[in-house]
DNA sequence: AGAAAAAGTTTGATCGATCAAATAATACCG
DNA sequence: CGGTATTATTTGATCGATCAAACTTTTTCT
């Protein structure tokens, strides 16, 4: 193989300069048509890629977008971390933007990898995951007026309106809320549920979701309802041992919905009387085990963030109030309902297939 | 905010030239002790930045390795590669490297991916997952001469000792051997294995690892060895069919062998006399119901895809066969062993419950 | 038809770094 | 001490593209 051709080459072959072949490829209305064809021959003709690294040093854009990869924490929750970043790499590529990886100790740290990778034109913005309340890191982009969306609205009243910090996130409240409208008409009156202490933007904001369809319909009274809610950090042995204290506190339940997959799985394996579960998440594990689930559409979230991100990319990256287009994107959740496939209602006791097994 | 400094903005702060501000960066052993202090003190006053587009167009690298991320194929058998570009990503950040992330929609259109990133400089080499027997992406990297590094070693005969095919792979092999093993010394005898169809490269791998342990050990004869193993293709429906067959055809058996955890959790939900059930992969399911399972090390075959690319990176591109540190690396799995935590042993049949829940 | 406006195209400069070669400073040695 | 090696530093050119401004051609309008 030779050696890569440039502009120039191009140029030379089509016949015209080096900033006409820049045009046919940056802005094709410019050129007349039948220059441009031959541009465009020539391009083909030779095999012509632009060389990526010189247009950024001359234009400081990358059409790339960084995203902090945390560590896989082993487990579940990473799981739709992991299904956005995917469907991010999809979508983006269908824009002709690609995703860039790095990894962060620390937000201070990180916020480090911002100015390198901002300084070095490497990337034009970023995507950030987990947000928390007063991010050190927002507050830094925000300075130093680099583009970025967040997956995950800011949990602090004065941020929620702010025009500049923009946004992604899905309705984990429309998702519980659903859920439970779901199990209620299916009959079910006793609905508990198994959460996160407070306060946790989005654990707070699934249990009202809960709570508000409870109390809509009244089929509980108030004080009832303080017994159907057990608070517990995430976990599977933490959902199990939920279920249990349920079982001995709140009386019959007629179905539970949960934080987590995780502790919805945990739920079910301490379900003797195959109550309904539904998890959150909707992991391999829901699906695997066939658990009811609020799912978070990936592909809409990525979606929203592209747009507002290239949106910023585009206009100048004015903070500018004024503009029409909303600052956010609130996605709604959907409620994929399964039945207990995996551990069917009709299985055997344990001990009873012993014998037939090693007959 | 100011603009950006530059080389020369250092060099003006420190009293020097351009250049030697660019070797106390790269070559810092040849620029004269104090004078590396000055300068050192003038970028870090400053605030400098290398600006990597303008490195990168200079010097043709890019410090960026380029990866393809599938669409997510909805659960299990994904976790694995998800685990895979964590950690890679955390071991080339460790490394001053990126990660680029790409998606293609056939082996042509990755290949068009391939040239485009290459040329543009954008990334330095390749890593590629799931490589295929007679791959038309790795044919096509070797005769362009660009570097990359499989993460799967090459099915075919001939290429298996390609020395210019690097590659990094986990031995099924081993780790099947070591969980029939560990079987055996818990004092199981008739250990079924539920496998993929043939050929398949890492199945029939695998299962040979479950094969000669059972051989070697000589507790089952051949053609009852036969009636241990059932195929099928993937999935947790497969699985509690294949156990269900084997509950049938196989008689008695202590102990069951996957090649996934897919089909792992399959068997175990088809599994009421509780028999040992070993998976493949370690996802977060098998943690999560408590089945023990093979672990593929992806920490060392990241470790051992970015010593072998790295190296490449360093000398020529050459694929001189005289290289005395091996083209390859095999990783050996890890059997993490796991008691049915999740579903006790001891639980009580399904409807025991139901009055002390609803008493 | 002729001047002014618009459209199309070209030229020189530039982005920020490193390479290659030239120069300056220092060390070495008989 | 003079002259050659060696080390340290600097200068000019260059990577490949786009920007800004100059220039040429075509269109529009009176």
């Amino acid at each position: 193989m030779g050696e890569f051709p440039t502009v120039t080459d191009v140029a030379r072959v089509a016949g015209v300069s080096r900033q006409t072949v820049s045009n046919v490829m940056n802005t094709p209305g410019i050129v007349k048509a039948d220059t441009r064809a031959r541009v465009e021959a020539a391009i083909t003709a030779l095999g012509y890629r632009p060389h990526a690294s010189a247009r950024r040093l001359r234009t400081r854009r990358s059409s790339t977008i960084g995203i902090r990869l945390d560590p896989m924490i082993d487990g579940i929750s990473g799981s739709v971390l992991d299904r956005f970043l995917h469907a991010l790499t999809e979508q983006a590529d269908a824009r002709g933007l690609r995703v860039l990886l790095f990894t962060a100790t620390s937000p201070e740290d990180e916020i480090d990898q911002f100015r390198r990778l901002n300084d070095g034109a490497d990337v034009d913005g970023f995507v950030l995951t987990s947000t928390t309340a007063d991010d050190p890191r927002t507050a830094w982009l925000l300075e130093h007026d680099i583009a970025f969306v967040t997956f995950g609205r800011p949990w602090q009243e004065n941020d929620f309106t702010d025009p500049s910090h923009l946004w992604v996130d899905v309705d984990g409240h429309a998702g519980l809320y659903a859920a439970t409208r779901a199990q209620q008409d299916a009959g079910a009156r006793r609905i508990a549920y198994i959460g996160w202490p407070s306060p946790s933007g989005t654990g707070d904001d699934r249990r009202r979701g809960w709570h508000e369809a409870m109390l809509e319909r009244g089929d509980v009274s108030a004080e009832e309802l303080a017994r159907l809610e057990v608070i517990t950090t995430d976990g599977v042995d933490q959902g199990a041992a939920a279920m249990r204290q349920l079982a001995r506190t709140a009386g019959g339940i007629d179905a539970v919905l949960c934080a987590s997959d995780a502790l919805a799985l945990g739920a079910m394996i301490a379900n003797p009387a195959r109550v309904s579960v539904t998890g959150y998440d909707n992991t391999p594990i829901a699906a695997a085990i066939g658990l009811s689930s609020v799912d978070q559409p990936v592909d809409e979230v990525a979606a929203g963030v592209l747009e507002l991100l290239t949106g910023e990319f585009e206009g100048q990256v004015s903070h500018a109030p004024d503009s029409a287009s909303p600052r956010y994107r609130m996605v709604t959740p959907r409620l994929v309902t399964r039945q207990f496939e995996a551990i069917p209602r009709d299985s055997v006791p344990a001990n009873a297939l012993v014998d037939e097994v090693s007959r």
